[in-house]
DNA sequence: GCGCCTTAGTTTTTT
DNA sequence: ACTAAGGCGC
């Protein structure tokens, strides 16, 4: 039966699916049924006799490609598992270990996930001493994302540092020194990172034309998703693949690009129709995800972006509440309302059309203790990866080593895991390993009965190997001793993240796929798959592309939503924009921001004033409803419940609440209807109202709610002042929670 | 010289 | 929680 896709698609749409030759842009507004236009496409294509094998559909996450795939062969009533697909840097590894002999690299290839490339970069700095008792030299962490941004951004790393950090100039040709020992390692030790996958492929096609002309041949049609996160080698390769006129279909958002820290050039699908003569270019602008109080919303963050949005975001959804701000006392009873907030949405949707999103990983610790206090079941996506976790990343270094005996890493992991081994040990049996030196590895081993145990176990694997699944079994038996060891308390939890490790590993016939996924896929998390009976936490950043019909986003407060990191250049304030743009656009009929008036700082000392988010403060007052977490004067303030602040003032302070209250939003607009319309000029308007910061002024006296009457030591820049409270000490304080004495 | 323990100072986002 | 650095003992 043949697809109608006229009557399933708007014209928008139906325009992007039935022009399947030459290329094509799509500019996919947030919500605009760009997955359904890709899987309508991929079935059209079909449908007209296209091979699925020489379909290559690249999207930012597999999971991505294989719900598209599902969806599609749903809608057609075949299997399409011929169609090729992923991310770029799993089909780039793909493709060159489909040609070895192109790459030129002998013998077995690693690829190195972050934790590694530290490691890495942990020796090189060790190896040329550089860094050593200088405060002033940046760790090794940041100097590999320099070395990431500066491969990425195709910029040198001098010019990097000018542009965002230059008080570390003075150490650029160090720096300069270490990525290229960087790449000496990697190249020696058969070690890939992330980035080399793709220069590595790009490399190979430009030196290898006949390769090309076959990838050619083999891909006729190409679909890019998420375009504007590509960066400038991803286009490269996009390019080489497509030919001159290619059949390349690009979908993405230049509104919704987040991934600028990492590379990703906005300018890509910008100068799309540039680089390809002839491009369709459609825009998708009918948002059907959305109510219209949400997209208001959103539509209102956008106006205040610095780079200019062409969006007309438009729904017929016309119905729906207004987007909710909760303020909360602090962080702590943050994660306590919001488990209530769940528990009440519980009662009108399944608990996975819930999700909670958050700036950064652990952000959503204390609510994840909440909902495990309540019983409520949770999927975690994003922050600390599963195969990242120091006891996974043991277990998997005893097969490495296996798989590649040049992977010092590996090495220094398994190796410095026997008693009496450190770094400098390590380190020389790994090049005795390498340069196949038995005298010293006899001798080593004659010393040491952790070593010798060691390596009888890897020549027991070598002699009788299996699968991964019985390679990773016999490891972890071998590894258990040493872990029940290193964690006396938690071990049992670790044993049974290696226990799920071995179902993984059972899916897999051969190890470089395995040790490769584990590395580029993470299939711990497709594994779980989706739970009906679990609300979604996500970062932002892994929320991306999906959608929930109630979303609840946490943290709203500066230095936490926007990073502290992106406050110093104005280009990463902006992509903090556009990332609370896509973490709103993802709800699609409630919207909850949650702004607690403290969080906490293990740095900082304990709690910490907040101040809500510069982008919650710019918001229109019209635009949202309000609640507040009312005062109870206990400390058990987190069962407080919510009540409209409308005409609230602030109680008198009885004593010893550990949190604290404020009227910052409370602003000259607050008797505006909240269900009235607002025109441009109006929310302009509101918008020059917003409170602004109370920088200078007198010092004196003045009362706070909760440590009473202190005086005025100093007024801070950021509209804190630092007070002296008889009996509680010197405080730093938002001017706001101040009442000043005359 | 090297391993290992203690302590002080930090935690963004992802392939 | 995890890194880096300093100190102690072999």
């Amino acid at each position: 039966m043949p697809i109608d896709f006229k009557s399933q698609l708007n014209p928008a749409q139906l325009e992007a699916v039935m022009t399947t030759d030459g290329p094509v842009l799509v500019v996919a507004g947030a919500g605009s049924g760009k997955t359904r236009t890709l899987v309508h496409r991929l079935a059209r294509l079909v449908s007209l006799g296209v091979e699925p094998s020489s379909i290559l559909l690249l999207t930012f996450t597999r999971k991505a490609a294989t719900e598209m795939l599902h969806r599609a062969e749903k809608l057609l009533g075949m299997a399409l598992g011929g169609v090729q697909g992923g991310t770029f840097h799993a089909f780039s590894f793909a493709t060159l270990r489909r040609y070895p002999q192109a790459v030129g690299y002998p013998g077995s290839l690693t690829i190195m996930d972050r934790g590694d490339a530290e490691d890495v970069m942990g020796l090189v700095m060790g190896e040329k001493g550089m860094g050593k008792g200088d405060k002033s030299f940046p760790k090794k962490g940041f100097v590999l994302e320099l070395i990431g941004k500066s491969r990425n951004k195709e910029l040198s790393i001098h010019e990097v540092l000018s542009r965002e950090s230059y008080q570390l100039l003075p150490h650029a040709s160090a720096l300069e020194q270490l990525a290229e020992g960087y790449e000496d390692y990697k190249r020696n030790h058969g070690l890939l990172d992330y980035d080399d996958m793709l220069f590595t492929l790009e490399r190979v096609l430009v030196e290898n034309p006949e390769l090309l002309e076959a990838l050619r041949a083999r891909h006729r049609y190409i679909m890019v998703d998420e375009y504007q996160d590509t960066n400038m080698v991803q286009a490269r390769l996009v390019k080489l693949l497509a030919g001159d006129a290619g059949n390349v279909m690009a979908v993405g958002d230049d509104a919704q690009s987040i991934y600028a820290f990492r590379g990703a050039n906005v300018e890509n699908i910008l100068s799309f129709p540039r680089i390809y003569e002839g491009t369709r270019v459609v825009r998708l602008e009918q948002n059907y995800r959305s109510t219209q109080p949400i997209l208001d919303l959103t539509n209102s963050i956008l106006s205040q972006a610095k780079d200019r949005f062409e969006k007309n975001l438009f729904t017929e959804r016309t119905e729906g509440p207004l987007p909710e701000i909760v303020k909360a006392y602090s962080d702590q009873t943050q994660a306590k309302l919001a488990a209530d907030r769940i528990r009440e949405l519980r009662k009108r949707y399944m608990a996975c059309e819930i999700a909670v999103l958050f700036r950064a990983g652990y952000q959503s610790y204390a609510l994840e203790l909440a909902l495990n206090k309540e019983g409520i079941a949770f999927q975690k996506y994003g922050g600390l990866r599963f195969s990242e976790a120091a006891h996974v990343k043991d277990a998997v270094a005893y097969l490495r080593v296996l798989h590649n005996p040049r992977d010092a890493v590996a090495w220094k992991r398994v190796l410095t895991l026997v008693d009496k081994i450190g770094e400098k040990t390590a380190m020389k049996i790994a090049a005795a390993v390498r340069d196949n030196d038995q005298a010293l590895l006899t001798a080593q081993r004659k010393k040491n009965p952790g070593l010798e145990a060691l390596f009888a176990f890897l020549e027991d694997l070598r002699a009788d190997p299996g699968g991964p699944a019985s390679l990773l079994d016999r490891a972890v038996t071998f590894y258990t001793p040493t872990l029940t060891h290193l964690h006396p308390e938690d071990f049992p939890r670790r044993l049974a993240g290696l226990e799920q490790l071995g179902q993984i590993a059972a899916t897999y016939a051969h190890m470089e796929q395995f040790l490769a996924d584990l590395a580029l896929e993470n299939p711990a998390e497709e594994q779980k798959g989706v739970r009906e009976d679990a609300v979604v936490l996500s970062t932002v950043h892994s929320a991306k592309g999906l959608e929930w019909p109630a979303v609840l986003l946490l943290d709203l407060v500066d230095d936490r939503f926007p990073s502290r990191h992106a406050l110093a250049r104005p280009e990463d304030l902006e992509e903090e924009r556009r990332l609370l743009y896509v973490a709103c656009t993802r709800a699609k009929d409630e919207l909850t921001l949650f702004v607690p008036g403290t969080i906490y700082n293990r740095a900082g000392g304990g709690s910490q004033p907040a101040m809500p988010s510069l982008f919650v403060r710019e918001l229109p007052r019209a635009l949202y409803s309000e609640l507040r977490e009312t005062f109870s004067g206990s400390l058990t303030a987190a069962s407080a419940s919510l009540g409209s602040s409308f005409g609230t003032s602030v109680g008198s302070s009885s004593g010893n609440c550990g949190s604290v209250s404020t009227s910052r939003f409370e602003t000259p607009r607050r008797t505006t209807s909240i269900h009235a319309p607002i025109s441009e000029p109006e929310a302009r308007s509101a918008l020059a109202s917003s409170p602004s910061a109370l920088g200078d002024g007198p010092l004196g006296f003045c009362q706070h709610r909760i440590f009473g009457r202190g005086k005025v030591v100093a007024r801070l820049d950021d509209g804190k002042c630092r007070v002296n409270f008889p009996g509680f000490g010197m405080k730093v304080i938002l001017s706001e929670y101040l009442e000043m004495e005359p």
